[in-house]
DNA sequence: TCCTCGTATTCGTTAAAGCGAATATATTCC
DNA sequence: GGAATATATTCGCTTTAACGAATACGAGGA
């Protein structure tokens, strides 16, 4: 019954989620830990887009990085917050019946197999999967 | 493992969310029917304002209205898609340990059971309570 | 019919978001 | 150290959201 959390919190949090980019960013990112160029590939958007909304969703506390070398690793994390992280839980899960969101994971995984066919790609660190592997 | 929903339909949902006053007023109608007058008195801003972001959260499909006589009543509306609908339930359930969203509903219930204490509710028809009736 | 009251909408302004292009930063390789 | 690469940030611009003030609409009462 008591009362901590201002939702003020909450404010920032849906204001991460209300862009259609950075909904497909989280969900190439849920339950895997991906390398920006990935990211930029699969979405098929300007590289400083795609890093402006990582750089969005970092500061909202949704998604953490991860430098190695050259390469920036992006991964969800979760609210300590448990009304946040409830929030991005069901938003999550939302994204799974979405076509769009869908095929972006199927082009996801089949870079992941054939790195080498993307010229941008190459040498470029592969996915790899959270303790959850989502599909 | 179809795929219906676009997502797309998510982002304007998002968006209707990412607002302190919108999720006030949500807050207040959760569990409740409520006419405009309360929703004015209670969060002490202009009428336009709240009329402004009433329509807004009816756009977006999770409210509803009804009038009655000169007066418009206010509910939640679960939106079809259960996607939409499990997040609109994270939302609702999250406000509850913020503490202004606490006190909001304190002076709801308290204008409901002294509404002549308040010059502008004179006459004002009271607050309905829903099947689920929170607390 | 006119007046009043509750609510909705419009208008003009201001603040913020999103974008591409250009540039800066950080790391590796030579 | 200097070139090359991956990513981040800045700049200028356009679009959109939020606001208060004013106005319009719709229903009820005189």
């Amino acid at each position: 019954m008591a009362s901590r959390a201002p939702a003020s919190h909450l404010v920032p949090l849906f204001a991460a989620l209300a862009d259609r980019t950075r909904l497909r960013l989280l969900n190439l990112i849920a339950g895997r830990e991906v390398c920006v160029c990935y990211l930029v590939e699969i979405l098929r958007q300007g590289q400083p887009k795609i890093s402006r909304h990582l750089a969005y969703l970092r500061k909202a506390g949704v998604v953490a990085a991860r430098r190695e070398g050259k390469w920036m690793h992006y991964r969800i994390e979760r609210p300590e917050d448990p009304a946040a992280a409830s929030i991005l839980d069901a938003a999550l899960g939302s994204l799974q019946s979405d076509r769009e969101m869908q095929s972006d994971l199927t082009r996801l995984n089949r870079a992941c197999c054939q790195p080498q066919r993307f010229v941008s790609l190459h040498g470029a660190p592969m996915p790899i999967q959270s303790e959850s592997t989502a599909a």
